[in-house]
RNA sequence: GCCCCUGUAGCGCAAUGGAUAGCGCACUAGCCUCCGGAGCUAGUGGUACAGGUUCGACUCCUGUCAGGGGCACCA
């Protein structure tokens, strides 16, 4: 929202900065900020700290000076008309104050066109893919995957939102070691259904779920040799319709059988063959990595002729540029961390920069219980489920919460806290505004005439809270920028208090009728973007709760 | 041994390298004849340690200490 006139203010700056024959090298480096504080204006400008050393000089002197010649340029500009003052202030701050009607005229365009003034197009239309989850079709999805899809989901959201050509994908290990234990698992438990005792090995798949499949599976009367792919088929369904009770849906899911089939890999080998990055050694097929900063060379066709997982990935990887894409990113789990530089070589092998994939890697959640966390064990089948969570606290809490942590920091998540109806619940708290805004919107609906006139918003908590409006896209644009949404639910709660505040020392139904429709009208500007906000993080916005 | 994440108030956390480090819980004292008190106001209290870079460091770099996770011709 703020976007335009920050260009045009840096373009100012810019101008001044060329008269005084400073520019220099520091052209790309004129930033535009909004203040900690508002005493200190809209925007602020730090150059004359930056241009200090370069000019030997004191940073006041410099802005002073640089002020003067702002001044002067604005004079004849129809910036005039927006900015009151340019002043230093600091240590050589140089702020810009902007004049009332500036804020008054953004707020009026969010009421009137709602969400669609909040959109940008910073993205271009650029396609980006974001792969996400992708977890083996062996199990439940569980925690780990459920922050995995919360962030993906949000983020995918954002990037479409603010003009990216977004694609959500999950690939699917359907093919492979993994498929082989799960098949085996089944088999060896319905033989156990059938009275025959056996050893079950450590490494199979030990859920009770295996018992299920093994049951629809002699059902059906399911061949040994396809168990593998029948239980991975069952599980593909439950794990689909958990993301679905998660409102994550994907656009595509990517088969590794395809992928198998269809001659890609072999394809991505040749190439790399031809580039002389691949190797023989000690009966494997090696991809030169180290070639472009990995530890160690890897291997991709192990010395019994089967392929790593490395392999199709490779190929997958190449397939999505193939595909058109000219961003990818990638969020994985913790213990994929170490395979970001065989990854990013691979793709570098091929021709692309490194900066084209961006790896998130989402750190592991635990959950928690009234302050204890609770002890999970993968292998014994034991872990804490998507569906348990989204059963016990519901997708709306369940979304926030995995969202409300930087993504690489540990979160931890606890399940009585989400369910709490009060202030320590984060969801609720900014829920709770919007519900708010509802309800007196429904007793005093809002309408926007010719007479209606914001100007008489001029209490501290209503220029705050329209301020905080338009700090939307600047959050969004943040969250871009790392790749990360979490930035987004600090910005939601910011809001919502600000609305509280405003909301507790002003009432909006006033006896001064033109000061009710402003205010009114403010309102309604708070509950589109707390709403439009929300939808983004995934999030129900309700009228009443 | 190597790699990743984290260390901010009693607890849980926030702060795109910027100006006086914010919020919730807890504790203390207040605010409902009033649009939803699931809210608000005030008080108490903090950057693990040692260096470095910078005009400026919670933020970046190095080291130490502490906690969590990961280091396959597994996927």
């Amino acid at each position: 929202m703020n976007k335009d006139i920050q260009e045009e203010l840096i373009d100012l700056v810019r101008h001044c900065l060329t008269d005084l024959g400073w520019l220099a090298d520091f052209v790309e480096k004129i930033s535009l900020d909004l203040p900690t504080d508002n005493r200190f204006g809209d925007f602020s400008t730090n150059i004359a700290l930056k241009l200090s050393k370069l000019l030997k000089r004191p940073p006041q002197a410099i802005a002073a000076e640089l002020v003067v010649s702002l001044q002067q340029k604005l004079a004849k500009s129809e910036l005039k008309a927006l900015v009151t003052q340019i002043k230093v202030e600091g240590v050589g701050f140089i702020n810009f104050y902007l004049k009332e009607n500036y804020f008054y005229d953004k707020l009026k365009v969010i009421i009137t066109q709602g969400k669609t003034a909040l959109k940008s197009n910073v993205g271009a239309g650029r396609k980006v893919l974001i792969e996400f989850v992708s977890a083996n079709p062996t199990g439940s999805l569980s925690v780990a995957h459920a922050r995995q899809a919360a962030v993906g989901d949000c983020l995918a959201n954002i990037l479409f939102f603010i003009g990216f050509d977004v694609q959500r994908e999950y690939y699917l290990n359907d093919e492979g070691n993994q498929i082989n234990i799960l098949g085996a698992s089944v088999d060896l438990r319905l033989k156990e259904l059938k009275g025959q005792k056996n050893e079950f090995p450590e490494n199979y798949y030990q859920g009770d779920y295996i018992y299920d499949i093994a049951r629809e599976a002699d059902k059906q009367k399911i061949k040994d040799i396809d168990l593998g792919n029948f239980a991975a088929d069952y599980i593909l369904k439950i794990i689909k319709q958990e993301l679905i009770d998660f409102g994550v849906n994907f656009d595509c899911w990517y088969s590794q059988k395809q992928l198998a089939k269809s001659g890609k890999i072999e394809q991505a080998f040749s190439r790399l063959k031809e580039k002389k990055f691949l190797y023989e050694q000690d009966g494997a097929l090696w991809f030169k990595s180290t070639a472009f900063g990995d530890d160690k060379d890897r291997v991709i066709i192990k010395s019994d002729g089967s392929q790593t997982y490395l392999a199709p990935d490779i190929a997958y990887h190449e397939d999505k540029f193939n595909r058109g894409f000219g961003w990818l990113i990638n969020l994985w789990g913790p213990d994929h961390h170490g395979y970001i530089n065989r990854i990013k070589a691979a793709i570098e092998a091929f021709g692309h920069k490194s900066d084209e994939l961006s790896v998130i890697i989402v750190q592991l959640a635990t959950i928690f219980r009234d302050g204890q966390p609770i002890q999970m064990s993968t292998r014994r089948g034991q872990y804490i489920t998507l569906r348990e969570v989204l059963d016990e606290v519901g997708a709306d809490a369940a979304r926030f919460f995995f969202l409300m942590r930087r993504t690489s920091s540990h979160l931890d998540f606890d399940l009585e806290v989400a369910k709490k109806q009060s202030a320590e619940n984060p969801v609720f708290y900014v829920q709770y505004a919007h519900a708010r805004i509802c309800s007196i919107l429904r007793s005093s609906p809002l309408e926007i005439g010719d007479d209606l006139n914001l100007a008489v918003l001029k209490e501290k908590e209503e220029l705050a809270l329209i301020k905080k409006l338009l700090e939307f896209d600047t959050t969004l644009n943040i969250c871009k920028a790392t790749c990360d949404p979490y930035m987004l639910t600090v910005y939601l709660q910011e809001l919502a208090e600000c609305f509280h505040k405003f909301y507790d020392l002003h009432r909006v139904l006033d006896q001064d009728e033109a000061l009710t429709a402003a205010r009114l009208a403010l309102i309604k500007g708070v509950k589109i973007v707390l709403a439009c906000g929300l939808e983004l993080l995934g999030i129900t916005q309700p009228e009443k709760m």
